[in-house]
DNA sequence: CGGCTAGTCATTTTT
DNA sequence: TGACTAGCCG
């Protein structure tokens, strides 16, 4: 990357992509294609507005949609520029939105150190709304609030709405009712950080003027993602002087089910009268037989602007799809593949296999780790998302903004301390009547009757207070976090169960503690000082993935939305069925070119191998259902693609139950077989006998009766720190 | 109040 | 299949 320095930005571009980087003034729309050079292209722009015309970095905004995808072009940059890239302005539009909003939340309505409510936190004040206000479930579902607050804010413009009916009227009330909680909290929801954003500029021409005056050139990736307010937030800021470069493709806009509206792109050149616009049609990242798949997918979608990628490669091997007979042969299949093709020479990293839906990941991470290879969940189950996190996250969201009450209540009684529904029902009571916040009514809990935890409550109240005054005297962030964790009785509690989840549990607080403390060091290396509420907006936004156990390379396995904008050498994509590829619940007319371009997304990512494949049969909610090869793969050019089909495995017999035998026989023998009535010792709970043992997808599942105090427990033996007795 | 059990219900996709 | 919940008992 280094020599990008030496050489000429022009250098190796094709005309179009010249011409993008040369762009200076007025508003530019970009359609770049799968592989076009995109990346390159706005990165070299930002750098030639650098280098060549004068302009200074912190006078270039770009927005991205993802951190990591935000993360990249920061890298990029830093790979042409060097350090001067370190004041460039490039965020996710909720990152901006969070930005904008904390410097001016008093216009906003907020308090500063005000919580970020993610999805979870969204659900449960809205659950607790329709409880409050005795809504039956069946009526309206708190899904159906949280759609209705998030689109009306997607769409900026709450005031437009007709509430004819019945079920409008109360849906309208109850957002209504959620947005009042929501400042009573001192809180946004993500769908708030970008509306009450884009309202703040919009009504405050003065902090409006502020950030047009400060950022003279704006870009924004994934155009065709954007919702309405997005698009209201790009118009505003790109003002009179209109420097506004949009870059994306049609073509792979998936994110429509989020209020994302196309017509965004597709009218671009219309709306913004002295446009220009270029397109990116020369694809460098795949193979012909793998884009001709692709164009003749996505060739069957009617809402598109016509296009057709080309690219200079003649070579390269077929699309391999393969019919398997169940999910279990489809996964060992790909396993099987992966390997071959680690000893042929190609790095796990190299390796991508992606599905439709979060759940199918479960299958692929099981025979990963019987295997033996190396994996990453990308954008899975979230490490912030843990709950021991997610707890110790609430304890610091009350000390830095005590109105928190959906974060007081969750930890209120966390670890146990005798709280229940009934006292904090009073606690909240009491709340209302001197019209004070629930954290403000916990030192009078020994005034009410009938609460026995009421000391614990008033104590827990202290060291509330204890720990905001830190925050004020300036008290790192981790040595809070510490404290709390330790005065809270949390620690105390994990250890106390020496089971192995709470070792575990234990290891991420530590790790998270760490986290604090390395954002401590670069604070402090950047000449700031590291405070709480600035570290909780810092990581608000930040969903880290799990990271690969052993650090190594790893095959990376997400669903197919998490793979836009990414590239690999070798992509698998699993599960091309009906009922997922279509997913059954997009079926219909609208929807139905969103799932095409989704396998279109996927396609496109893979640079020299690709690997399709679907099931006959397949484990849905326990149990086993007949699939169908989904349409798409028959849409594909049949002259590039090399299909293969296996018989149906005969242990798949629809409604056969759990009959699997070959794959139990070949798993017997990988594991040390323990046999009933065996004598074990088992690393933290002794001696003890085996009562059952069974064999199951996982590995052998033993129940071991234990001679200290007589309990029985289960174990799968692979995850067990086990041996025999006689073996010691 | 808290821990356990049995029964229910679920899976798009993400900031 | 397995995660979550309501409801029961200690």
């Amino acid at each position: 990357m280094k020599f990008e320095n030496s050489l000429g930005l022009l250098e190796g571009l094709n005309d179009v992509q010249k011409t993008a980087v040369l762009h200076e003034e007025g508003p530019l729309l970009i359609f770049a294609g799968a592989g076009s050079g995109k990346t390159r292209v706005i990165t070299y722009r930002i750098a030639h507005l650098c280098r060549h015309k004068n302009v200074a970095p912190w006078q270039i905004l770009a927005v991205t949609f993802t951190n990591k995808a935000a993360g990249e072009m920061r890298e990029r940059l830093s790979g042409i520029l060097g350090k001067k890239s370190d004041d460039i302005f490039v965020r996710t539009f909720h990152s901006l939105g969070l930005y904008i909003l904390s410097r001016h939340c008093e216009q906003a309505g907020l308090k500063s150190g005000f919580s970020i409510y993610d999805d979870a936190a969204q659900k449960s004040l809205v659950k607790a709304i329709l409880k409050e206000k005795k809504i039956d479930p069946e009526y309206i579902s708190h899904d159906a609030v949280i759609q209705f607050a998030n689109r009306m804010r997607d769409r900026f413009d709450s005031g437009a709405y007709s509430s004819s009916g019945h079920y409008d009227k109360e849906l309208l009330g109850l957002t209504d009712e959620y947005f009042k909680k929501l400042k009573e909290n001192n809180a946004v929801d993500y769908a708030g950080l970008l509306y009450e954003s884009v309202k703040l500029l919009n009504g405050y021409p003065d902090i409006l003027a502020l950030y047009r005056n400060l950022w003279k050139y704006f870009l924004i990736d994934e155009y065709q993602d954007t919702n309405h307010t997005q698009y209201v937030m790009g118009k505003l800021l790109a003002g009179e002087n209109n420097n506004l470069v949009v870059v994306g493709d049609d073509d792979q806009s998936i994110y429509s089910w989020r209020g994302a509206d196309i017509s965004n792109i597709l009218n671009f050149e219309t709306d913004y009268t002295d446009c220009r616009v270029l397109r990116l049609e020369e694809n460098y990242r795949s193979t012909a037989p793998i884009l001709k798949a692709a164009s003749s997918l996505i060739a069957n979608n009617q809402k598109r602007s016509k296009k057709e990628l080309f690219t200079s490669k003649h070579e390269g091997e077929p699309v391999h799809y393969r019919l398997c007979g169940g999910d279990l042969d489809e996964v060992k299949t790909i396993v099987e593949k992966i390997q071959s093709l680690n000893s042929s020479g190609i790095s796990s990293e190299d390796i991508a296999v992606l599905y439709r839906t979060n759940a199918q990941s479960r299958i692929f991470e099981q025979l990963f780790q019987e295997r033996g290879i190396p994996c990453m969940i990308i954008g899975g189950f979230r490490f912030y998302e843990r709950a021991e996190i997610k707890d110790l996250l609430a304890y610091l969201y009350v000390t830095v903004n005590p109105s928190d009450t959906v974060s007081l209540e969750r930890i209120i009684n966390v670890p146990a301390r005798g709280v229940g529904e009934a006292a904090i029902g009073k606690l909240r009571k009491l709340s209302q009547e001197r019209g004070i916040t629930l954290f403000e009514a916990m030192p009078f809990a020994p005034e009410i009757k009938g609460v026995r935890s009421a000391s614990k409550i008033a104590h827990l109240y202290a060291m509330f207070r204890e720990a905001s005054e830190s925050v004020f005297s300036g008290t790192f962030p981790s040595e809070i976090a510490a404290g709390i964790l330790k005065k809270s009785g949390y620690l105390d509690s994990l250890k106390k169960n020496k089971n192995p989840e709470s070792i575990s549990r234990k290891d991420n607080l530590d790790e998270f503690i760490n986290a604090m403390k390395e954002y401590e060091e670069q604070t402090l290396a950047r000449g700031d000082s590291p405070d709480l509420p600035g570290y909780l907006q810092s990581i608000s936004l930040f969903t880290d993935e799990m990271k690969s156990q052993e650090g190594g390379p790893a095959v990376s396995l997400m669903t197919l939305h998490n793979a836009k904008g990414l590239e690999y050498k070798v992509v698998f994509i699993a599960g091309i069925e009906e009922g997922y590829l279509p997913h059954k619940i997009s079926m219909d007319e609208g929807m139905l070119e969103e799932e095409r371009r989704l396998l279109y997304v996927g396609i496109t990512r893979a640079k020299e191998k690709l690997y399709l494949s679907s099931s006959r049969y397949r484990r849905i909610f326990g149990s086993i259902q007949p699939r169908m090869a989904s349409r798409f793969i028959s849409e594909i050019d049949p002259d590039v693609i090399e299909k293969k089909e296996e018989e149906t495995s005969l242990p798949y017999r629809p409604d056969a139950g759990r009959a699997v035998h070959n794959f139990n026989e070949s798993q017997r023998e990988s594991a040390i077989a323990y046999k009933t009535g065996e004598r074990v010792i088992h690393e933290r709970y002794g001696h003890g006998t085996v009562v059952t043992a069974e064999n199951t997808v996982s590995g052998q599942k033993i129940t071991i009766e234990f001679d200290e105090d007589g309990r029985s427990r289960k174990f799968l033996t692979a995850y067990t720190p086990l041996k025999k007795e006689n073996s010691a």
